[in-house]
DNA sequence: CGACCTGTTGATTCTGCTCAATCAACGTGG
DNA sequence: CCACGTTGATTGAGCAGAATCAACAGGTCG
């Protein structure tokens, strides 16, 4: 058996900068008109325990889903950037809050009618839970290495970059992302740039200089 | 900001058994009639690669859902027992695959109408959600003890158990579920029986002698 | 009985964490 | 303009926890 590699569950890239990928768009022919809100570095959308609202579309900048254990330590589960919607919980409170990373547009989409917004949640939804898994089989079977490879690889493809990654996110998030330490981070972005796989042109931006020995490292 | 605990996303265990749950008992509202069918131990569901087709609802027994990385570990994304539901996967191919730990009835559910299932879909899709971001915390966040500590909390809570917990999968399945080997497994249940937490009848049995220091123990 | 499989236990290795120092970038106030 | 504090990132040293390697025990099935 296989393994299937580079799924790509996120919206096509080409659509990723305006957030019209087809599924979305048709989620928003079914929502009520609503204004884009401003968030500031930091801010939080929802919170841990609020009553599960509306779903939320990113239209510009970078939001991250978290979750603590009881004693403090943090797991972000996704990052999302524009295009992409999030806030899939359950109804009842929300387990997980939402803050945004570097100021970003957030719309609410609330449906437009009782029907609901159509069937096209249920799709975005598989996605979220697709990403998910993807993401189980990082943080429990991939060493440092390969978890930063992966990661940029999965950057690397939603920001339909040519070669340069932005990381709007810092050291922190990207280790609490994939279950490590901030100075692991550090270290495994320095092993990369020494095996000449990146260049690290400024502090928040990867330069790829050999992707197939990058996605060859992510497994 | 306080981590809320205990969330319960399973089935309401007293419906467990039964598959009875008010989500399930009214999506099967919605399928056409379907004999259970019988699988073997270590047979497979579904495959890698395979076309996702119809939704598994457990009758008796369990199930593994499992991916593997490009070298071949495996990680095993959740376990399913009688009344629960699974299958849920973005249209295309399965990037999972799903076997048979036991022995198990498994009914398909297939729409009785193009309108499809109804709203419960997303519903359950939901729950199987919020149980992967959960399980991303544990992967993440935890260290071994602490991850044996928290699945036993679950499986206690999901079978619905007096003080005996049934493990019908192996210490592999375990391992490769919390992102560990199987020996680390084996130290981590010693552990918690030297702790008189937890005593071992047998080798697929667990007493459990103190669930307020093994919920404790879960963080 | 022997072969095999699963699980337990022990010894050793090694990856990634912890603790700590240093550095660069930035803003503030004198 | 420079001194100072702050914040984020890098780097180093030492340690701990889990993986690896290996031996062995118990159970099952041919």
């Amino acid at each position: 058996m296989l393994t299937q590699l580079n799924h790509n569950h996120s919206a096509p890239a080409a659509f990723a900068a305006t957030g019209r990928d087809p599924a979305v768009q048709s989620l928003l022919a079914h929502t009520r008109p609503c204004a884009v809100s401003f968030y500031r570095p930091n801010e939080v959308i929802y919170a841990q325990g609020e009553s599960v609202g509306p779903l939320y579309l990113v239209e510009f900048g970078a939001v991250r889903i978290c979750r603590l254990t009881a004693d403090g330590r943090r797991q972000i589960s996704a990052f999302h950037f524009a295009g992409e919607v999030f806030g899939f919980e359950p109804a009842g409170e929300h387990e997980n809050y939402a803050e945004c990373i570097d100021g970003a547009g957030i719309r609410l989409l609330r449906p437009n009618a009782e029907e609901g917004l159509g069937g096209n949640v249920l799709t975005i939804a598989l996605r979220t839970l697709a990403r998910a898994q993807d993401h189980l089989l990082l943080l429990g079977r991939m060493n440092a290495s390969q978890k930063m490879a992966a990661f940029l690889v999965d950057l690397f493809d939603r920001q339909d970059a040519v070669s340069v990654i932005d990381l709007t996110m810092q050291r922190n998030d990207i280790a609490d992302y994939l279950g490590l330490t901030f100075e692991t981070v550090s270290r495994a972005l320095k092993v990369l740039k020494e095996a000449s796989v990146i260049r690290l042109p400024s502090v928040n931006q990867v330069e790829v200089l050999n992707l197939s020995a990058l996605q060859r490292l992510a497994g």
